[in-house]
RNA sequence: UGGGGCGUGGCCAAGUGGUUAAGGCACGGGGUUUUGAUCUCCGCAUCCCAGGUUCGAAUCCUGGCGCCCCAGCCA
């Protein structure tokens, strides 16, 4: 970990808890969980919640964060997304030690637990259909009533609960409930579920089990059972508060964890919710679960984003309970920053058209010198070839062109980044009036982009040697959608607004020489952004770039 | 019309009775510059509303208003 992510230890209302807690006496340290349902990929609200908990263990003395796969429900979960998950916590830079765990390690104690709530009256096993059971549970005004089963004996719980962890009955036969309060004006606690019966076989636990514990049961007492001190989730449990803390009390667990909600990031122009990123893999809308412009950490990885920006956006945004829409410029901005003061720099041309010097010798060739990063010259030079014939962008030509366009006109005179003075002659046209060539003469007393008179040159724009360029395929990533929320649009589906120019793909575009050795780092093409080779679709025989992010481009903005 | 939360500038977010109401992003303007990048300088709010308490309130009280979450045998 280094620069910005570390500059400042982050505050926030957690932490003041946890200060609190600490200076009272309460805690002696602290132990943080990261509790991932395995069922989907981590996406940059879980990197919010990652930087959060390991942060926390990160800066505390003595403490601790575990990583703890919340395996429950053998319906949804796949081991595969184990591995990503792992490999996306790693990747952003944080350690879990020994300290991983599964919810599914604790199905014994979990178990015996259930029989003891059973035992102390607490619990019972409910025969009602699922379609009954919402019927009874009441509404939001209305207050439930209770089930005809609700009074059964311990004994017969017992017998119930036996037999259907023996897989003794059908799925949705029956149900293990608390029996709390079927009026209570907190859904939670009319009588939740505990148990369910699902006969299905579980990625860690194989066949062993036909009953599959809740959610609301399952992690309170796993936090109690791994002496978590602060459990750290999302605003929308916060209801559910009463019955974790209900569920440790009568259980008198050794210990007590203390929850507290925070709330989830939301960004613009993209969607967070794992339902709707499956829909969009699953669906086709994407392409896989690291498709580049999906908000996913496997996805901004390929992209090209850095952990280190990605941890620097969630120091800036905050930890609060306020609803919040965070804009886009704020993590692009954490990428520039990180990106500037890490990329080499690179002369690549994406949409290429000939420019000729028409004065310049017709067989020669030589080489110029550039920096590799600007502010950092330890970083080293490269030698970049150049010849009569050159590549330049095609927008750094403009015919008819205002005063403030400071690249290439008939009788403007430019700088070639590294290279030369030159001054447009004309431009040579096809049958369409497209132009075909930029013809140029140049000033062979300018060598290296400077000269001795002092004269005044506004523009530079970059160049590779045509004969010397190397051809790649540059797929320019945009926002994933056409409208800032698109999961807030309750009459239309978020899904109408994806913009279906999210990619663009330029098969030729070319590169200097230096590129074809191009490493999985991110470059800085000069002028135009910072790119990075595709992990898995660059070849040596098919270099292709993945554009991060542009640079920032005041002009763009006025013209 | 049940319960639980939240409301400080365009977006985040400090602030916990006495501060010119931090900072970042965005935005506008100036300077530097062999990337119209970077860097740099400057500008940019009286705190949802209304009452009240107080010498003094974004911070305390009362009453409104607005937004979010909850009726899975999902997490």
């Amino acid at each position: 970990m280094n620069d910005k992510s570390t500059e400042h230890i982050p505050s926030n209302f957690i932490r003041n808890i946890i200060d609190a807690d600490i200076e009272s006496g309460k805690h002696q340290t602290v132990i943080t969980r990261f509790p991932p349902e395995p069922n989907g990929y981590l996406h940059i609200g879980h990197a919010k919640s990652i930087c959060l908990n390991f942060g926390i263990a990160q800066d505390y003395k003595g403490a601790i964060c575990h990583l703890r796969f919340d395996d429950t429900n053998p319906g949804k979960e796949k081991s595969e997304y184990i591995d990503a998950i792992k490999e996306d916590v790693r990747w952003l830079g944080f350690d879990w030690d020994d300290k991983l765990y599964h919810t599914s390690d604790y199905f014994e104690q979990l178990y015996l637990y259930a029989v003891q709530l059973v035992k102390q009256g607490k619990a019972y096993v409910d025969s009602l259909s699922a379609e009954d059971i919402r019927l009874y549970r009441g509404n939001l005004t209305e207050p439930g009533k209770n089930s005809p089963y609700r009074d059964r004996s311990i004994e017969e719980n017992i017998d119930l609960l036996e037999r259907m962890k023996k897989g003794e009955f059908a799925e949705g036969e029956h149900l293990l409930r608390a029996k709390i309060d079927m009026a209570a004006p907190n859904i939670n606690m009319r009588d939740p579920a505990i148990y369910r019966i699902k006969n299905m076989s579980h990625p860690m636990t194989g066949d062993k089990w036909h009953i599959y514990p809740m959610y609301d049961f399952a992690h309170c007492v796993s936090d109690a059972i791994e002496g978590i001190t602060h459990s750290l989730c999302t605003l929308e449990f916060e209801d559910h508060r009463p019955l974790y803390d209900w569920f440790l009390d009568e259980l008198g667990t050794p210990s007590h964890p203390q929850q507290i909600e925070f709330s989830r990031l939301n960004l613009d122009y993209t969607v967070m919710s794992k339902r709707k990123l499956h829909e969009l893999v699953e669906g086709g809308y994407v392409n896989g679960w690291d498709d580049p412009r999906l908000p996913t950490l496997s996805g901004m990885r390929r992209r090209g984003y850095t952990a280190n920006a990605i941890r620097d956006f969630c120091s800036r945004i905050g930890v609060t309970k306020k609803d919040n829409v965070v804009e886009m410029s704020v993590l692009e901005n954490c990428l520039r920053e990180d990106l500037d003061a890490h990329s080499h720099r690179a002369l690549a041309v994406l949409d290429p058209i000939k420019l000729i010097i028409d004065n310049y010798p017709e067989d020669r060739e030589e080489l110029l010198s550039g920096v590799n990063h600007p502010k950092k010259p330890e970083e080293g030079r490269r030698e970049i070839p150049f010849s009569k014939e050159l590549y330049i962008e095609r927008s750094d030509y403009m015919e008819d062109a205002p005063k403030k366009f400071f690249r290439l006109t008939e009788g403007r005179e430019v700088r070639l980044r590294f290279a030369y003075y030159v001054t447009c002659t004309h431009v040579v046209k096809d049958e369409n009036g497209n132009v075909t060539e930029v013809h140029c003469t140049y000033d062979p007393e300018t060598r290296g982009g400077k000269s001795e008179d002092g004269r005044k040159v506004k523009g530079t724009i970059h160049w590779v040697c045509a004969k010397q360029s190397i051809t790649a395929e540059i797929r320019q990533y945009d926002r994933l959608f056409k409208i800032p929320d698109p999961a807030s649009e309750k009459e239309q589906d978020y899904k109408e607004f994806i913009n279906d120019e999210s990619v663009q793909v330029l098969k030729n575009c070319q590169l200097e020489a230096s590129l074809s050795n191009a490493t999985d780092a991110v470059y800085q093409f000069e002028r135009q952004g910072y790119f990075c080779q595709d992990r898995v679709d660059s070849t040596a025989e098919k270099l292709v770039f993945n554009r991060v992010v542009t640079l920032r481009d005041s002009w763009a903005k006025k013209a």
